[in-house]
DNA sequence: TTATGCATGTAATTAGTTACATGATTAC
DNA sequence: GTAATCATGTAACTAATTACATGCATAA
């Protein structure tokens, strides 16, 4: 049981769904591919914290929907009481922004607008969700409460990403670009 | 070459250094452990985009200090004009919130607790190393400009952090605390 | 004396991505 | 007709973690 396992789990604690679903479900918070999506719940389902059952769909293929067990249940709350590891973030702009003194302006700017427009795309869809959470929701006690919570992380987190490359494009903006220093060899 | 490796490039590119060096330098931006980054380095030594010495010293063990080589410095130049990838975060505790329904309030503040007290640590780690970068190279132009900005990123990003945790705090503790809603099987 | 930091590596395993494979329906 | 969405899976590969392995110096 990965953190990716009980991830799934957690979605279908709340309600039952087919892989597809979770997946759609999951990807904002922790990206994951299909593939690796249905083996981990084939394997829940031999270790009996999923059930299963096909679902005919008209105009839609077949699909094989979960639900979480008994056994399943407990599993996640056992879960929630073990230490929470540091959060993993791999971020590739880091690298390229240490590494912008050796490229020019322009392709920096290319750079920082690539993601800028990645936050607002991810800003957006975080708001949209966050619509569709009701008055009555955003208030303590009920699980969809903790939605609000996770979708409210995801608009902190872009927005602060999204400040950042605004920030950073002024700069690159705004001062007179001298070609970056000639490099020396160290 | 996967994005670790450019990244060790690119601090290598600045000025030489050993294995374990980059390593902790690279730490808090990308983290990778000394068994990924020693074969990495090996393979593009092969590949001749670094060389090395062993450098002798006195009161600790001797080290392998690598320098980045002309045509590592083109590779690097290259990637730096390749797309750039959507960037990949997975935090436990966005599973864990949406789970947070089914545990004990106590539980649910000490989860946010720990993430609050890492948030912390960053932000005193990244406010440090941003002391260290003189007022001259904080302006545009020079390399150590670009530590700057990728600092300011680990800045931003810890302090969004912060902010969501102290949020969730307040709620949490401010409320009177009714029983997670029982659990009614879907 | 026991843990921590410095320093480098390999081996085994797990996690995650890309590619392969199939097939229906719908919108342009 | 051709791309996109829905839907499920496996195979091959790459990336990353954990464990194994060594050894010296220093500080509590």
């Amino acid at each position: 049981m990965n953190t990716l396992s009980y991830g799934l789990l957690a979605f279908l604690a709340r309600e039952p769904g087919s892989g597809y679903d979770v997946m759609l479900k999951i990807q904002p918070f922790w990206q994951a591919k299909h593939s690796q999506i249905y083996p981990l719940l084939a394997q829940m389902e031999e270790n009996e914290l999923l059930s299963s059952h096909w679902v005919k769909q008209c105009d839609k293929p077949d699909k094989k929907v979960y639900s979480i067990t008994d056994s399943g249940i407990r599993k996640l709350k056992e879960w929630m009481y073990k230490p929470l590891p540091d959060p993993v973030t791999r971020d590739e702009l880091s690298m390229k922004t240490f590494c912008m003194w050796m490229t020019d302006r322009d392709n920096a700017i290319d750079i920082v607008e690539t993601r800028k427009s990645y936050f607002i795309r991810r800003l957006e869809s975080f708001q949209s969700m966050q619509g569709k959470v009701t008055e009555e929701h955003k208030k303590f006690g009920t699980r969809e409460f903790y939605d609000h919570l996770l979708i409210q992380k995801g608009i902190f987190n872009a927005a602060a990403g999204l400040e950042w490359c605004n920030w950073v494009l002024g700069i690159l903006r705004e001062c007179d670009y001298s070609e970056p220093p000639a490099l020396v060899k160290p």
